[in-house]
DNA sequence: GTTTTATCGGTATTTTTTTATTGATAAAAG
DNA sequence: CTTTTATCAATAAAAAAATACCGATAAAAC
């Protein structure tokens, strides 16, 4: 039972391929098998790097048939960790840590925000959707007695680290980081940073290339962006 | 003034260097240069690495001191766009949408969202801190009057595709993508997805691998990656 | 003024990731 | 029952990215 090494890259793939196969089995298509080839298609990825990518985690591919979907979506969400849930506490109560206390989707990835902290005292004792913000002087009780290991930051930058550092302080060993910095840690522990700039990056570049350097040069790194 | 080419990676990497330049110029420490070296410590990101992402964008570091840092933050704006304000339009404005539509933050990346869409009744023509919420049908029109390029999808899953459709249609070129659906379209227009899922897998993997296998072998992905 | 030190930027090397190629296999068609 | 077809998985090749190495240079120390 010794997984293939399974690279980055690959790996990121893997929850894109999951959410695909959730939508068919949604729309309940009746097709028990798909292809790694309609896979690629639907996706727009390589066809080889999707049997590559799924062969790693899973050996349902057959010759002909594909693979079967609702088994392929087990072993994946399995992988990914998926099916034991996972308990999250998020610190910082303002627009969007209220909007991702509220959303209802992380359940289908086993995530759960089991509560909510922050320093403002307006916020406090507030309930969004049975959802309770408590005071941040009662991180570390909390975090004690239910044995969370997620947290979620939501704070401004300028608190960010401090937060981080509070929940290390207090075992707590995977961190969602929506805060404007980059964080340091210790190695073992998991920072992960939504990173908004890269995406708008991305976009106005293409924009600003396109409107000015009207086809200057042959190969621009836009095109070669895939 | 030919630009060196600059890998995929490597640009994905720039915005995270111009927010760190920004915060030191914000904290104001007085210390006008900084070297790759800095950087990369703040960063946890390789030296070379740092040093040579730089160099495809800029001439300005010098031995034994580094780089200007007003300078540098001025060339990274102008090449990732920052500097030409881009203007976007947003469908979708549910909760999401409403939290990016009165998001400040996007200010510092040349963003404005100038109007929003929706096709709920009920939320047209509200506005949120001076956005304004137009009726869908109203789209095409504000588009080609604006001449809008960039467009922000923040609908559920199902309607993303026709949305998108539309937008394409009416001339718009980029696409931020917040929807959790793959969409479909022609090469030239770029589209750009947010994906939450792969962050928390990234995240869920790592805490289920950390709570079930307890070191059963030696070099697992969770290591390897970084 | 010479030596030392920090740092840059180019070239070379290694590693990682993607893509192409090929043989095997299971089902369907003839 | 043989041939064709769609597909998988393994290996090989190519491309991309990260890292290591090295000479050059600018300032600081001696």
């Amino acid at each position: 039972m010794t997984a293939k090494q399974i690279s980055k890259s690959s790996f990121q793939r893997l929850p894109i391929y999951l959410e695909y196969l959730r939508a068919l089995l949604a729309r309940d298509e009746k097709a028990a098998y798909i292809s790694a080839t309609a896979i690629s298609n639907a996706l727009g990825l390589g066809e080889v790097q999707v049997r590559k990518d799924l062969s790693s985690i899973s050996t349902l591919g057959k010759p002909k048939i594909g693979y079967n979907i609702a088994k392929l979506s087990h072993q994946l969400e399995k992988f990914l960790g998926y099916s034991n849930v996972n308990e999250a506490v998020l610190v910082g109560a303002g627009k969007l840590g209220k909007a991702l206390l509220n959303y209802r989707g992380f359940a289908q990835y086993g995530l759960r925000i089991i509560a909510a902290f922050d320093a403002d005292k307006n916020s406090i004792g507030k309930t969004q959707e049975g959802k309770f913000i408590y005071p941040i002087a009662d991180f570390g009780k909390f975090v004690k007695k239910t044995g969370v290991k997620m947290g979620i930051i939501t704070v401004p930058a300028e608190s960010a680290q401090a937060v981080c550092d509070m929940m290390i302080e207090n075992k707590i060993c995977a961190i969602w980081n929506f805060a404007n910095v980059s964080l340091k840690s210790p190695k073992d522990i998991l920072i992960h940073s939504e990173n908004m700039a890269v995406s708008l990056a991305v976009l106005s570049n293409h924009l600003s290339r396109q409107l000015n350097t009207v086809n200057k040069r042959r190969k621009t790194w836009t095109e070669s962006m895939k």
